[in-house]
RNA sequence: GGAGGUGUAGCGAAGCUGGUUAUCGCGCCGGCCUGUCAAGCCGGAGAUCGCGGGUUCGACCCCCGUCACUUCCGCCA
């Protein structure tokens, strides 16, 4: 009798199931009692099926289910079969028939819920986090987890076939200099001492290759102790990779593969590779930004050539003083662009440094409003050289060169937002590649990394990079998918030698460098071959297949931005015996600093 | 660390320039209903308007402070 009955999922049932007794284990998604007919809704993670108790039905099962409530979990067993003539429903993938219920068993109960799967109404997200065990029923967060499971297995196995390891690396680790803020574990046995939470595996998988392991590859939770935002969290997940014997485009090559796999296993999208490659300092100069939103052309132009016959004053001393001044065409947007939204526009420049935004509209007649009167008598040749026609706008920034493209660069992302520029079913990607490897701090004077201290100097500056450290550009590449920083990495430097040069460079103490990571100094002598690599944000990879907005909506359970997550109440105190056993005191707050 | 936004029944929102019995939809509770699928109809309960202070005859509304959430800047190789 049992062998006639098998559990079945509430999406698979359909035409060719009619006439099978099956059980359907799931939760109560919509309660429908007509009073005589009384329709249920089962969901589980497959989909949804109707099921049905007829007028027909014994008086203790149309009992049973007069008890049930949303989000009850439940056993159904019934006979598949079809929908009556008129009755079929198109939206459902097993609309077509429905389970004619012999019997009901409830496994557990469900009191009223604090917002209801899949209503109308999105609940705010800290409800959702308290309770993410209801929202992970929600088709979207559901489909989302696949999403990302899926993400994980075509990159496992490209990686894999393309004969890459997977090796798990520590994570207590000795606490590094790499900029952000490591995440400290005290330690019980050694008290008084610290393992850090790795920002990255970064040393462990140079290690990797100065053992001999040629190809590694990891799925890393990597923690930094900084301020959250949409697209970063307190932990986060990286495909980190690194090969041996490799140069810069012997990985970008391989990351290409990886992505043109991923997005065809997942979304079964081509993506076309290689990938568009943009010089750090074109990327800037023309975008504003070292990741830029290639969806959308709106490059920034050269405006310097007609500053010197306006009696536009600004415009003609930041040039004086070795500026410059950049001009951006909103196609279209003259009529649509107030006063009011330019001043907007203009916010958002002067959060990024810029003193203001000038503008001036085109009109069939030449230039009118905003800085018009100074420019308008160079009217033709202006339209011309910046390809603007009537109805465009156009913005204009003048400032140092970083000011400047920097502020127009947050205009454009605005502008690319406001305008719908975006489009949301476009996958961009592109690498910026030669970076500069040194920074100076405005501040100090001095000169900083402006990645980390194991990127290799490309090699014509290597002769000579102490003469002019800011000039210097370094073998590191990010990947940028629609103005999302998707993955960063380098050619590291395997040479014990020009590794010391580079922290002389950045004034980076010997005997430090000794105490912190001699072991990957002392590594490096013992014949480390040169090698490459990168890591992929997965989690922003992952928001931006599933077309979020942030990368909470893409984990399980993400913390929120005041980095607690509302679910568990994480952080949270600990008793004074486990303080005392790591001999470790809390300081109030008025003492600290 | 800084700037902006939000906070009104369990949930999502409305509430105008200071005077309302604080409104609506969903959910919840009770009743009716043989075909719905966001079921429908009738009835009901449910709100110290984030919290504290102030101005005022009178505050959801104005002011000050504070907390929470959120976006952005700083920060984040």
């Amino acid at each position: 009798m049992e062998q006639n009955k098998r559990t079945a999922t509430c999406g698979e049932l359909n035409i060719g199931d009619v006439g099978k007794t099956v059980i359907l284990n799931g939760w109560i998604h919509r309660n429908r009692d007509h009073g005589g007919v009384h329709f249920l809704n089962i969901r589980d993670r497959y989909g949804i099926t109707q099921a049905v108790i007829d007028e027909e039905a014994s008086d203790a099962l149309k009992s049973a289910a007069g008890e049930l409530k949303m989000e009850y979990c439940v056993a159904v067993t019934g006979i598949v079969r079809a929908r009556p003539e008129g009755m079929v429903n198109p939206d459902m993938s097993t609309g077509a028939v429905e389970l004619s219920i012999t019997d009901l068993k409830i496994l557990n109960t469900c009191p009223a819920l604090p917002f209801m799967i899949e209503g109308e109404d999105e609940p705010n997200e800290n409800l959702r986090l308290k309770y993410r065990y209801l929202d992970l029923r929600t088709e979207g967060m559901r489909k989302r987890i696949e999403l990302r499971h899926k993400a994980a297995w075509a990159a496992r196995s490209y990686l894999t076939e393309q004969g890459f390891w997977e090796i798990e690396t520590p994570t207590f680790i000795k606490s590094t200099p790499e900029g952000a803020r490591d995440w400290l574990v005290p330690s019980r046995i050694n008290a008084g001492k610290f393992y850090a939470l790795p920002q990255s595996p970064q040393l462990y998988k140079q290690i990797l290759m100065a053992g001999g392991t040629d190809r590694y590859y990891q799925i890393a939770r990597c923690y930094r102790d900084e301020d959250s935002r949409g697209d970063r969290q307190p932990e986060f997940t990286q495909i980190d990779l690194e090969m041996s014997f490799a140069g810069r485009d012997d990985v970008l090559k391989l990351v290409e593969g990886m992505m043109a796999r991923t997005f065809k296993d997942v979304l079964g999208i081509d993506i076309p590779a290689p990938f568009p490659r943009l010089s750090w300092r074109d990327a800037m100069d023309s975008y504003g930004s070292d990741k830029p939103d290639l969806r959308y052309e709106m490059k920034f132009l050269d405006f310097a050539p007609f500053v010197p016959a306006s009696d536009f004053g600004v415009f003609k001393s930041v040039l004086e003083s070795g500026g410059a001044v950049k001009a951006m065409v909103v196609k279209g947007a003259g009529e649509a662009y107030s006063r009011k939204k330019i001043t907007e526009l203009e916010e958002e420049a002067k959060k990024r440094g810029a003193k203001g935004l000038a503008w001036m509209k085109v009109t069939p007649d030449g230039l009118d409003g905003g800085v018009s009167k100074f420019y308008g008598n160079q009217a033709g040749s202006i339209t011309e050289g910046l390809g603007a026609k009537a109805g465009d706008l156009i913005l204009l920034m003048g400032a140092d060169w970083k000011t400047a493209v920097e502020s127009l660069g947050a205009v454009r992302v605005k502008l690319g937002k406001d305008l719908g520029l975006a489009d949301p079913n476009r996958f961009e990607f592109c690498w910026v590649v030669d970076f500069p490897l040194f920074e100076k701090n405005e501040e100090t004077g001095a000169w900083e990394p402006a990645h980390h201290m194991f990127s290799m100097p490309q090699d014509r500056f290597i002769e000579t990079m102490e003469e002019h450290p800011g000039e210097v550009l370094g073998d590191l590449y990010d990947m940028v998918l629609n103005g999302n920083e998707l993955a960063s990495g380098s050619v590291r430097i395997h040479d014990p030698a020009i590794q010391s040069r580079v922290f002389d460079i950045v004034g980076f103490p010997k005997d430090e460098a000794e105490r912190r990571f001699g072991f990957l100094l002392e590594a490096f002598r013992y014949g480390a071959p040169p090698h490459a690599g990168l890591a992929v944000g997965f989690d922003r990879m992952v928001m931006v297949m599933a077309k979020m907005e942030t990368i909470r909506d893409v984990i399980a359970f993400p913390k929120n931005t005041q980095g607690i997550s509302p679910m568990d109440e994480s952080p949270s105190e600990v008793d004074a015996a486990q303080l005392a056993d790591l001999r470790l005191a809390i300081v109030p707050e008025e003492k600290a600093e």
